[in-house]
DNA sequence: ATTTCCAAAATTGTCGACGATTATTGACAG
DNA sequence: CTGTCAATAATCGTCGACAATTTTGGAAAT
């Protein structure tokens, strides 16, 4: 018999995690690093093995997993990770524009010096990143910079909805070609927001910030759609 | 006897729906007719025995609720209905004004008579009930003149999420002061919204959606606390 | 070789059960 | 009368089991 998996001990001193939200990140975490394909069936009988625990757990994780848009259900065929088609990706990108456009609204009057310190030093990495024409140095920058914008508003709740865009959007696998020249265009972006953020100026960083997310949207659909989709 | 693909409707041939889906919408009606008010318990036991089912669906559904904001979970003391509290209230009206002029600003140029028709009857029908002082008929109204607005975006993205807001919006309860004049106030507004998409102006769309939902959290706000949350 | 059919295997949806944790009751002391 | 504390009851988190459904694999037929 195999041991169960060590798994259990997330929170070790008080009563531990349940098992449900162990399970749920660690899903998403199977999701995020490609383990757990678009369209890809979520085996419920094998997860339970792997993870050592029984079906209940799995089996609540993938309900919530599914509110929040990262699983989908069919009857009697169980869970699987969502596809997003173009025409959802696109309806996510302006959900996201338009959530960015708000952050900055929101953070521009109260942004201070050690905020703006912080976001500098990304904008210096990211360009040293778009130099070297390093994708996988900028890409997790990138992310970085933008959560840290909506982190800054205090706003929780504007964090979490975007959150979840973000993720779901992750599910659209379509790949931009990106190149040292694009890097460099979507930093020098993030400059003119740090600007506008800097002058306290809302509805510059609003604008701005909304055009960004726009940008990016139009630079992943032009881009030929590889064939790549099909399993 | 292999029907053609296409037909494979979720309505007659595979059976019921699942007992998950059924629990989520009778906890959903019950949290929105005011039988599980804000800070409640969820009793599994009970609500599995009254439905006639057992705790698995139950708790799977509340898993999913619990992820779209309407429940929350204490390990070893199982669900409650969220209470939303002043500071959240007002993050989730700044997100329901973003997405409400996302939604103008995507709706004014593609708005067409039939559409325009059907809304400028809901005004009537509101101004109506506006001038008769009659809340509950102005209520149900003026939330299916949103909602119908959201749809006519063709955006289903942008109108789950607005819709998931408003649900989690309502746990916040505290009863503005609706007097006559509000409510003719407010159906002015409509008005306008209504004339900017009449116009097909996105940006007089987008700007006045989003100050209707600014005021109405002002409205709010100024309403003097009730003492009628405790209990 | 392809299609049709059917039994076997795999999987889901749901249920009841059990230890662990929390809430409640009630005796008892101050 | 009030507060403490143990015994009891209620509830949660988790598990394994089972019927219904779907998928699989191969024999039979075209």
């Amino acid at each position: 018999m195999n041991p169960p998996a060590v798994v259990r001990s997330a929170t070790s001193s008080a009563g531990r995690a349940p098992l449900t939200a162990i399970v749920r990140d660690e899903i998403i975490r199977m999701i995020e690093a490609g383990a757990l394909a678009p369209g890809v069936w979520v085996n419920e009988a094998d997860l339970a093995a792997r993870l050592g625990v029984s079906r209940a757990p799995i089996r609540e994780a993938c309900r919530g997993l599914e509110q929040s848009g990262l699983l989908s259900f069919v009857v009697n065929r169980g869970a699987f990770v969502r596809e997003i088609d173009p025409v959802e990706a696109a309806e996510l990108y302006d959900l996201r524009s338009a959530l960015f456009a708000l952050a900055g609204r929101e953070l521009a009057p109260v942004i201070h010096e050690k905020q703006l310190r912080i976001l500098a030093k990304l904008l210096d990495d990211m360009d040293a990143a778009a130099d070297d024409g390093d994708l996988d140095v900028y890409y997790p920058l990138n992310l970085l910079f933008h959560q840290t914008l909506l982190e800054f508003t205090g706003n929780r709740r504007l964090l979490l909805t975007y959150q979840s865009i973000i993720r779901e959007l992750h599910l659209f696998r379509r790949k931009a070609l990106v190149t040292r020249e694009r890097m460099s265009d979507s930093n020098a972006e993030h400059r003119a927001i740090y600007a506008a953020l800097r002058a306290k100026n809302p509805v510059a960083a609003a604008s701005l910030m909304e055009a960004h997310v726009l940008n990016a949207k139009k630079r992943i659909f032009q881009t030929i759609p590889s064939r790549e989709a099909a399993g």
